[in-house]
DNA sequence: GCCCCGTGAACTGTTGACACTTCTGCCACG
DNA sequence: CGTGGCAGAAGTGTCAACAGTTCACGGGGC
């Protein structure tokens, strides 16, 4: 049976439309692993611990299956999406080729305040602070690196960008091992930073598509090591050319990382 | 005053579940235009067109906004989003970097059928029987030749696709001109179509690139001639490599179009 | 012992009604 | 003539209740 997940939400205050509360809140607990892929949760249920009528939480449920977060047949219970090695190498082939090309365009346009925040996050993320090492505050500042990355690259590829990194948050979380060190690659963001201010697009874009894809094989070798990532792969072609990732390539090792 | 849209939708007939219906069908006007952009529509009246209540109504508009048709700010009427050709570009510059991948893996994998059914659809493409031309009917196909280019691409990226091309249609039908004739290009089909069939992978993503990326130039210059398309140059030089799409290239010209 | 069907609990989809907000038009007032 | 504000209409967000569906469980028949 699978655990018809229970416990109680804080009630929303007293704001009108609920909708989006219901929802970000049932999507921070599926993304955080509170609400375990399988998972399933009723209508009826989720209204009572938000202490709301089953109208609002329909709509919320409706935005979640949208995204593909939850599983929703006809007169059945939604269900927490389960993980797949497809879906994770879907996703980072997105960011490959998407997040490449917003970053192509944003460099560019950063300001210097832009960049000073850049270099900043990047060194907190390379010399985190406290011990022990907490996985949780350094993710939220790596999202935050990541995000501002593609600043300038306008509304709706920002928007879908934040989707994918935010999914590939489910796996990341699932596999961490206990999170119990800094994750290899962590190094990387002050050349990525360092590449924004010397104006070099190509190099930043082909630098974070390999950051990405570094993240992307290591999980996978993780989850089923007998997968082979053909989608990925063409991913990285298509932002490297064909010549592979095999070695650095100069402008990585221009940026002195 | 903006036109509060009204006239009546046939009433959902009797089965369960009627978001589905509802949303595709106000989907499909606002799409081909017949819901013009910046009209108003009210739950409640829709709601009455389809002869329903207005929950369902609402859980529609949800995922309407969601996927960018509609603006439905809270305790306002939602108004169909307008057009610009900023998200023109942006629509454009993903469909020609993820199609390119998505074509780029489903190459291999086409099936002799698969294949043939990719020749006739660009042959009828290039060769429109019925006199006088009908555009409807015409892009019916061209859509269907599309989405079938990335048969292999698996599900995630083929709804993606299938829904940023949903919405190029949108600009592509406001801006035919009277679709007075057949596109330019559309000759490119069989090119495709061939390069598939020889297991070009390449070739054929290359192709497409230019053949999108051409398309939207032309609409971008009619629309507003002065509007300096960058994301979609960076997306062309992803695919292609930095030497642009200056001339025809190998695979084009081996491809004997 | 095994299988089938009826029954009741748990849910879902839908509806109509209620409270509150926004906007329009109009009137009194300056 | 211009302006401020005040009712009423129109619309939205929400809720509680109704009807139909799915599923688990147990009793009866074989």
């Amino acid at each position: 049976m699978a655990t018809t997940t229970s416990g109680s939400r804080g009630g929303v205050p007293r704001g009108r439309d609920n909708t989006p509360a219901i929802r970000e809140q049932l999507r921070a607990e599926i993304l955080t692993g509170t609400l375990v892929p399988g998972a399933e949760i009723s209508q009826a249920r989720i209204a009572a611990d938000f202490g709301v009528s089953r109208g609002p939480v329909r709509e919320a449920f409706r935005l979640l299956e949208s995204e593909g977060l939850i599983d929703a047949r006809v007169n059945h219970r939604a269900r927490v999406r389960g993980l797949s090695v497809h879906e994770l190498e879907h996703l980072y082939s997105l960011r490959v080729i998407n997040e490449s090309l917003a970053l192509t365009v944003s460099v560019p346009l950063f300001s210097e305040h832009e960049l000073a925040e850049l270099d900043e996050l990047a060194e907190v993320l390379r010399h985190p602070g406290d011990e022990p090492f907490d996985f949780e505050e350094w993710d939220q500042v790596h999202q935050g690196f990541h995000e501002r990355l593609l600043a300038h690259s306008g509304p709706r590829m920002l928007e879908l960008a934040d989707e994918w990194a935010a999914h590939t948050q489910r796996y990341r979380r699932a596999y961490a091992e206990g999170g119990r060190g800094l994750p290899p690659g962590a190094a990387e963001h002050v050349a990525m930073a360092r590449l924004c201010r010397d104006r070099d697009a190509r190099g930043a874009a082909h630098l974070l598509a390999r950051h990405l894809s570094r993240a992307a094989l290591t999980l996978i070798a993780q989850i089923e090591p007998t997968h082979e990532p053909v989608l990925l792969r063409a991913a990285i072609r298509q932002v490297l050319g064909p010549e592979g990732p095999s070695r650095p390539s100069e402008e990585h090792r221009r940026a002195g990382a």
